[in-house]
RNA sequence: CGGGGUGUGGCGCAGCCUGGCUAGCGCACUUGCUUGGGGUGCAAGAGGUCGCAGGUUCGAAUCCUGUCACCCCGACCA
């Protein structure tokens, strides 16, 4: 992509009504533009870091989860949330219309109602059990006050996944087989301290969870940590009485911290299943009711969560896994027809490359890139390419910089990107 | 929903208290020159119903009333 047509200016003050420091990178990077409180268009930086952060998890669902893809509509019928209780429960918090019959509906808050009323019309035998579905799909809250540009939102993308098993199967072998796909997709990702607590099951009425909570000040949880018995849980749960959630010693000294939460897993039981009639066969012609899981990592999230952990005063830092693009190729005076043919040949290779090919100054080209975090950096210049070099850099500054002659440069980038790759992917 | 704050070109601000010519400044934008390894300098230019509505007044960005929006804290919340 050419910056000179790249959809995203970068801004040099800090908007007012902007404190948190990934939410200043949101801006002033050009990533999202905002439309009214906790409602932001992704522009194009945003929704091709997004778009890597689905690709990552699309091969851990299907792959390593075995889930098959949906894509459940959006907008609801009201009567489908009415057997479990949540139209009610729910309240104001979900977003709802008519239509022209004047018939009611809703905006998906979550998917459990929507998936158990198609998978009800699917499953019939213990042979199907267990299945896994899931889709990443936009959720709709009218969430009391949205906050924190991307982080606490009114609409935004979540990949949900449901699974459905047999009563007598040991469902919690699928439930931490999906605790220790998250651990391995937050890792891909680029997150290297995300924490897992018990938590809170809050609207979801199941029998436990599992929440995955990355620390940070700028979080909305807090975390317990028990230091006699080294427990770690979300305060909501002390708080709230729980059979399986408060440390076992009243007197246990807990030390806080912040946290946000990124995913979180659910063993549901039959809350869903029963009151909306899905039943299956067992062997012996029985009909049973399956027992549910549902396991949500909130993807648009993952971004400012990413900022957060990974910056320095100039901008992001990105993990290469979901950088916007892998290289960020900048040119000084007199080199713009060679950095055309080394752009040219780059993406004749398939690699990513935002070219600074606008008329900037060095100063206000290098404060961009900064800003927009691209990891692999190649700098074009007449000095180094009298020796028929180009500079390769890191955005991250402790990664000193290399010469590498022109002719070498796809083969030194595409082996430089596999290697880093690996770090994250394994 | 309670408390606090803010609304003036795309962004950041001044002006408001003490009402008065064509509403200023910086960034960004356009044109020309200049500069060229960390936001160069100069010049010219374009861009604003001062959130909205009503009121007071000869006259309102400025005073009064109402209203809307956004941000922060709290409550709330996968």
């Amino acid at each position: 992509m050419r910056m000179s047509i790249h959809i995203g200016k970068t801004l040099r003050e800090i908007p007012k009504d902007v404190e948190i420091i990934s939410h200043q990178f949101l801006v002033r990077g050009g990533y999202v533009h905002q439309y009214a409180s906790g409602l932001y268009a992704l522009m194009p930086l945003a929704q091709r870091i997004i778009g890597k952060i689905q690709k990552i998890c699309h091969q851990f669902m299907q792959q390593r989860m075995g889930a098959q893809e949906v894509l459940m509509t959006n907008l609801s019928p009201e009567e489908i949330w009415k057997p479990s209780g949540r139209s009610v429960s729910l309240g104001s918090d979900m977003f709802r219309l008519q239509d022209r019959q004047k018939g009611s509906f809703v905006l998906c808050f979550t998917h459990e109602e929507p998936v158990v009323d198609m998978m009800k019309s699917q499953i019939s035998s213990y042979r199907q059990l267990p299945v896994c579905v899931y889709q990443i799909q936009t959720k709709f809250r009218d969430e009391p006050r949205p906050r924190a540009g991307l982080i606490r939102l009114r609409e935004f993308l979540m990949k949900d996944a449901y699974s459905f098993h047999k009563k007598e199967d040991d469902f919690e072998a699928y439930f931490n087989e999906m605790a220790k796909t998250y651990e391995l997709f937050f890792k891909a990702v680029g997150f290297t301290n995300v924490i897992s607590v018990k938590s809170d099951n809050g609207n979801f009425g199941g029998n436990f969870s599992q929440e995955f909570i990355l620390p940070t000040e700028i979080g909305e949880d807090t975390i317990l940590t028990c230091q006699k018995c080294g427990m770690i849980a979300n305060q909501e749960v002390l708080e709230t009485p729980s059979p399986d959630g408060a440390c076992p010693q009243a007197t246990c000294p807990f030390e806080k911290s912040k946290g946000m939460e990124l995913g979180h897993i659910f063993h549901l039981g039959d809350r869903y299943t029963k009151p909306l009639g899905c039943y299956y066969t067992d062997e012996k012609g029985q009909k049973q009711i399956p027992e549910m899981g549902c396991y949500g990592i909130g993807i648009t999230r993952l971004l400012p969560a990413i900022m957060e952990t990974h910056h320095d005063e100039k901008g992001p830092i990105f993990p290469l896994t979901v950088a916007p693009y892998e290289i960020h190729m900048i040119h000084f005076k007199g080199c713009f027809d060679k950095a055309e043919e080394i752009y040219q040949s780059l993406i004749g290779e398939q690699l990513e490359v935002l070219w600074d090919d606008r008329e900037e100054k060095p100063g206000a080209a290098f404060a961009d890139a900064d800003l927009i975090g691209i990891p692999f950096r190649i700098i074009v210049t007449p000095r180094s390419l009298e020796k028929n070099m180009v500079e390769v850099r890191r955005r991250d500054p402790s990664i000193p910089p290399t010469d590498i002659p022109v002719d070498q440069i796809i083969n030194f980038m595409t082996q430089a990107l596999d290697t880093e790759y690996k770090l994250y992917l394994g």
